[in-house]
DNA sequence: TACTCATGAGCAA
DNA sequence: TGCTCCTGAGTAG
């Protein structure tokens, strides 16, 4: 499930597995021919922003990798099985293999352009921020736009690595109506919502999966009992027991109360 | 087996 | 706003 918290553990697992060694890099669907620029490079390390992935090798070319809706990344930790259908990209060092299916972006850049992607990212809750100046730099976006908070949390330049299941989620523990224009919501309120996605993000990195009711927040209680109100329309909701209502704003499912977030 | 849907985002109109 | 990229899981029949 890639929202930012997917990203960061694979790069986690990326550098246990990888870091520090020359990887062979192919492409068996044949849809990656940049492999060849990096295969059998030393990889420096493995990094996150958002839900963008960065491998930087040794000599500076960086592999940028956005999974988008699909893609999917499987790991292999006793050798390179045969290939099963389509794998864009493969990274092996002989004992380890990760194979990586359906991205939206896979491709090698250099320093110059790795500076202008992050440039355009918004700050990710999931990286230090020791003086809070990341926290501040969301504040500033959201509280000077007039768009819905709800389409601003899904906007990968005012916060990096929240999707579809952390936005409702985000929302409704705030108790904001997501149509609510940014700068109708309270700076003190925008905090509430950045330190929460900062707790929800790292729980996400901890389980590897999005648990959002406080209760459960040490164990994953299965599925269908993770959420408040992602994917829950016309249950009853949590908090108040009105029905969970489901809406499409900007071509995504938004998922709210209507009780909870006027 | 066939069909629908999804955690994303760039682009054209 | 709607289309498109692309893959696999889940579900209906």
């Amino acid at each position: 499930m890639p929202e930012g918290h997917t990203v960061h553990r694979i790069a986690d697992e990326f550098n246990r597995l990888f870091a520090g060694k020359p990887v062979l890099v192919d492409s068996p669907q044949g849809r990656f021919s940049d492999s060849r620029l990096i295969s059998g490079v030393k990889l420096d390390k493995a990094s996150a922003v958002g839900k963008q992935m960065f491998l930087h090798f040794d000599g500076g070319a960086i592999t940028r990798i956005h999974l988008g809706i699909y893609g999917k990344w499987r790991f292999h930790r006793n050798g390179a099985p045969e290939v099963v259908g389509q794998v864009r990209a493969r990274f092996s060092n002989g004992k380890n293999v990760a194979e990586l299916r359906g991205p939206t972006i896979c491709e090698v850049i250099d320093q110059e352009q790795y500076l202008e992607v992050l440039e355009r990212l918004g700050p990710d809750p999931l990286n230090p921020d020791p003086n809070g100046k990341e926290r501040e730099r969301f504040v500033s976006r959201a509280a000077n736009s007039k768009t819905p908070i709800g389409l601003l949390l899904m906007n990968q330049e005012v916060i990096s690595g929240v999707g579809n299941v952390y936005r409702a989620e985000l929302l409704f523990r705030a108790r904001v109506d997501p149509h609510r224009p940014g700068n109708s919501v309270s700076t003190r309120k925008l905090r509430e919502i950045w330190n929460d996605s900062v707790a929800l993000l790292e729980v996400g990195v901890k389980h590897g999966v999005m648990i959002t009711r406080d209760e459960f927040l040490d164990e994953d209680p299965g599925k269908s009992d993770r959420n408040f109100v992602y994917k829950r329309e016309g249950q009853k909701c949590r908090n108040c027991s009105k029905k969970v209502v489901l809406e499409v704003i900007g071509g995504r499912k938004l998922y709210r109360c209507p009780g909870c977030q006027r």
